[in-house]
RNA sequence: GGGUGCUUAGCUCAGUUGGUAGAGCAUCGCCCUUACAAGGCGAGGGUCAGAGGUUCAAGUCCUCUAGCACCCACCA
């Protein structure tokens, strides 16, 4: 740490030295106390890497754990990693691909042994990138799905669930991933319109010379038919139910049926059935007890041994099918169609409907219940209008099927003897002792849905099933920050089993945020070549190193000439370095509540200024504290108009913090903390304090109170700004704390502002407008007529009653100083003073002298300019106070209001115009 | 086919229980004033997507329309 501050905010030279600090110093593990705080991370994927979207979010909950912490909560954020089964297994397989090898080569054990491996290589990274983001989590607490204790809990949640009959295995029509070669939920199936065809083919009615036309996006399917259905009432085909037909190419005849499920008016009305390879036809085929005939192999590879197809790809068997059809004359017509195409989330796979023995969970009584309790408000969507998209889902929920033909996760706790019989056990002896020393077991292949063990994720880190202090403590949780994205994935789920296996709630809110979004509002992705890296907005890149970085690993690499171009003109000098406190600083400045944000680098760049701002305003601070007499020591201090008046402005901006950030208005929050330092305590009250501090007629007393409150006032500060800006505030406020008569290591460990309403001196605050309102006038005078800032002017105040007068001769060097007055005088009619341009302070007129400065005809148009506003004032205020409805309806206060603005507005307007006139004779004689 | 949002200054966004529109950035003037040119001071800029309704009063509440975005869903 250096003793003072450089001139310049270099956030590069600061950040990391403090976050290790903290980190050595245990900083962030929770401090006791009766109140506790506590947010679950949502693990990131161990072999991941930080995007936009974790950089937002890790700023929310680190302001938030960060806030609560100061506030005096036993507070703890609770960090983790995630296995992610499929994607942790694809990028491991995809690394021995490029040596030629594939999983099987090496065997189950070996592969999962390499897997570790990779996780101790790369899982760093975004343990790293969450440091430098300067999140406050509890190291020494982190948790990863796979450890003893997460498995264990998992363990226990299968038995128990198969006990109670809730997780079952059975064999089903799943979303198969013939690429990966396992079966996905429902939701890892993503479905997108494609080009496609509606191939129209002929099934020959059974003995007869006639043929139905059944209409299919998928011809291969046939293979696999099992009827042909037809709507109940559609009268074309009533004769024709209860006959067969006869399927080409495989001697096989099936039933023609009536079905509810057929849409007469689409196609022919005739509908192939596929039980085996559709979810639809799985339906029908059960209401009619329709054979399933599977026709395809793992591969999606066509599989009937002994037919021409066997061992063709579907879309090889396709291709022939159709040209078998048009041969046979069995083509009717091929149409072009738009057909929803599912593909797997993760390999871009057409998805297929599969029949295999899987493992589910029975979710609708655990749905039942996870619905009860956000119904009941026991959970807090925020925003509210989540809680739709959670009903929604909820009430509609189908069974989640958990097993995964993956070899990376939680094994499946299920063994099978040689008869098939199954049994359920935490570990292979348990499961021995209940099939009989004499039985064979092997345990199931499967593995988990990687989902399954996240759902646990709030109550396992706490070391459930054992009852821990921990879970005593945190549990439930708090507040889960996440983004929409997830709500069916994981929200629903740790609601489901947070309450079957704690008999709680997992937490009592969810903060839902938006996507980061590029400055288009387009999706940051890979393949658009759009990614911002948060670590280079924080570190900055140059162009050249940019580019390489969106361009490498495309899997489109004809992508890279469009995405260097359009890289270059965004970013033609590259990325500044803008360091986190900034970042952190525009992530809060824009967390509104359920919106997607769009990140642009003005935005990051502004509040790097911000950041320099309140840089270079402590230097200020310091350099004018530094070895002098600060009044913290009791003595007689003598606070300023100024002092008393930014003392009184904290307290109200300190209530309003606490109301914002508890509502999780984040964007307010940093709104307010923005417009405080900047526009009141830099534009004023830092200005103010130089007149005082520089005046050698200013006495002990004087100094001591303007010193002391600029140095309380920024120590206040530093403490309200920490929990968004946690790096700059430490650096400043480590060299401010003693100035300001604090101790402690750190100010994260200090107490979070409380705002005391009886401190706000009211008058305090009225005196100060009433200085501002004559310095503004000044300075609006000064710049509408291009009169240079440095030129002192000389001021004449005309109509101040006797408290303002009173007031402005008290703050007359303020006002001599701050605003360049050459000098000050007040008058009592308007006749007193020589030709002069005027601004409008209530009813006070600030005059200046017309000089070479100002000329007669500038300044009419400047009141005129000044009356057409005023007149439109008029005009709509006298509206609304003519019309008898609105003096009979609206509310006292309202009235008044209206009354008082006219007045003002009239004041205003004879004022203006007499100045107009005065200004006019002036031209003349 | 259902559902949820969004449309406010050139751009990105605020706008609390209805009381007559704000910020940042950008723009235009004047300034290197001893914390800060990553700065200071001043100024300009909006029939709040459109139409209708409720009300004394609508950016705000209701209805409809248009455009955009996202989520869910089994039309071959």
């Amino acid at each position: 740490m250096s003793n003072t501050l450089d001139n310049q905010y270099q956030p590069a030279k600061i950040e990391q030295s403090i976050y290790q600090r903290w980190e050595q110093s245990n900083a962030f593990k929770p401090a006791e106390s009766d109140t506790a705080y506590c947010i679950m991370i949502p693990p990131p994927n161990v072999t991941g890497s930080l995007h936009m979207g974790h950089a937002f979010q890790d700023t929310i909950m680190d302001l938030l754990t960060r806030y609560h912490r100061m506030k005096g909560d036993q507070t703890l954020w609770q960090v983790g990693m995630d296995h992610a089964g499929i994607a942790t297994q694809m990028v491991v397989e995809r690394r021995l691909a490029a040596d030629n090898i594939n999983r099987h080569d090496l065997g189950r054990e070996k592969f999962i042994e390499k897997i570790w491996e990779w996780k101790a290589e790369s899982g760093g990274t975004i343990t790293k990138q969450l440091r430098r983001m300067g999140a406050s989590v509890d190291w020494s607490r982190e948790r990863f799905t796979m450890d003893e204790g997460l498995s264990d809990a998992v363990q226990d949640v299968f038995v128990q669930l198969y006990e109670e009959g809730l997780i079952y295995r059975g064999k089903r029509l799943v979303n198969w991933d013939p690429v990966l070669h396992t079966a996905v939920s429902d939701l890892e199936v993503e479905s997108a319109e494609e080009n496609g065809h509606l191939w129209n083919l002929r099934y020959p009615i059974t003995n007869s010379d006639e043929y139905m036309v059944v209409a299919t996006t998928r011809p291969e399917t046939m293979l696999g038919d099992s009827a042909v259905a037809v709507h109940p009432e559609d009268e074309r085909y009533t004769h024709l139910v209860g006959k067969t037909v006869e399927l080409p190419f495989t001697g096989r005849h099936i039933p023609i049926i009536a079905d509810d499920y057929v849409d007469p008016e689409f196609g022919s009305g005739c509908v192939k059935i596929t039980p085996a390879h559709d979810f639809n036809d799985y339906e029908v085929g059960k209401r009619h007890s329709l054979e399933m005939i599977n026709v395809l192999d793992d591969n999606a590879a066509i599989h009937l041994p002994g037919s021409p197809y066997h061992g063709q790809d579907r879309y090889v068997a396709r291709k022939q099918l159709v040209r078998d059809f048009e041969e046979a004359d069995l083509l009717d017509k091929i149409d072009d169609h738009k057909l929803v195409v599912p593909r797997g989330d993760r390999s871009g796979a057409v998805i297929e409907p599969y029949l295999t023995d899987q493992w589910y969970v029975k979710v609708e009584p655990l749905a039942r219940e996870a619905i009860r309790v956000v119904e009941d408000g026991d959970i807090k969507f925020v925003p509210e209008n989540w809680s739709n998209t959670y009903f929604e889902w909820m009430r509609n929920i189908e069974d989640w099927c958990i097993s995964r033909q993956i070899w990376w996760g939680h094994r499946i706790p299920a063994w099978y003897d040689e008869a098939g019989n199954i049994y359920v056990a935490r570990n292979q002896e348990e499961a021995q002792a209940k099939a009989g020393q004499d039985a064979v077991l092997s345990q199931d292949n499967d593995v988990l849905d990687t989902w399954f063990s996240s759902a646990l994720w709030p109550f396992s880190t706490l070391g459930w099933p054992e009852q821990t202090p921990e879970l005593d403590k945190y549990y439930p949780t708090n507040v889960l920050v996440t983004g929409f994205d997830i709500i069916f994935f994981w929200v629903a789920r740790m609601i489901m089993f947070g309450l079957k296996f704690t008999d709680q709630v997992p937490f009592h809110e969810v903060y839902i945020h938006g996507l980061v979004r590029d400055q288009e509002g387009q999706k940051m992705s890979k393949s658009k070549g759009n990614v911002l890296d948060p670590l280079d907005l924080i570190d900055g890149i140059d162009l050249d190193t940019l580019v390489a970085k969106r361009t490498s690993g495309l899997m489109q690499p004809k992508m890279a000439a469009k995405i260097e171009k359009s890289t270059r003109k965004q970013f033609p000098n590259g990325i500044e370095s803008y360091g986190t406190d900034a970042l952190r600083f525009t992530f809060a400045s824009q967390a509104t509540l359920g919106r997607d944000i769009r990140f642009d680098l003005a935005r990051i760049e502004g509040y790097r200024n911000f950041c320099n701002k309140l840089w270079n305003a402590s230097r200020y601070v310091l350099m004018n504290t530094e070895g002098q007499d600060c009044g913290q020591q009791n003595d007689v201090v003598e606070l300023s108009l100024a002092d008393r008046w930014i003392l009184s402005r904290l307290q109200e901006v300190e209530a309003e913090l606490v109301e914002q950030i508890d509502s999780y208005r984040f964007d307010q929050m940093a709104q307010s903390l923005y417009s405080f330092v900047w526009d009141e305590y830099c534009s004023w009250y830092v200005e103010l304090t130089k007149i005082v501090l520089n005046d050698e007629s200013s006495s002990a007393a004087q100094l001591r109170g303007t010193r002391r409150t600029l140095v309380r006032v920024l120590e206040t500060l530093l403490r309200l700004l920490h929990p968004i800006m946690p790096f700059i505030t430490e650096e400043i406020w480590q060299q401010v704390k003693g100035l300001a008569n604090v101790t402690g290591e750190t100010v994260m460990h200090c107490a979070y502002p409380v705002a005391d309403s009886t401190a706000v001196d009211s008058q305090a605050i009225t005196q100060m407008q009433l200085v501002q309102g004559v310095i503004t006038g000044v300075r609006n005078i000064r710049g509408e007529m291009n009169i240079n800032p440095s030129k002192h002017l000389p001021v004449l105040i005309q109509g101040a009653n006797s408290d303002e007068l009173a007031v402005l001769r008290d703050n007359q060097a303020y006002l001599n100083q701050f605003g360049r007055f050459e000098s000050l005088e007040f008058i009592d009619t308007v006749e007193q003073a020589p030709e002069s341009a005027t601004a409008l302070v209530r009813d006070m007129r600030v005059l200046i002298p017309l000089g070479s400065f100002i000329d007669a005809e500038a300044e009419i148009q400047r009141l005129n300019k000044e009356l057409e506003k005023t007149e439109k004032d008029i005009a709509g205020v006298t509206g609304r106070l003519s019309n008898s409805a609105f003096v009979e309806k609206a509310p006292e206060a309202v009235i008044g209001k209206a009354k008082q603005q006219l007045a003002d507005a009239e004041t205003a307007k004879s004022l203006l115009v007499e100045q107009i006139e005065r200004m006019q004779e002036f031209l003349k004689g």
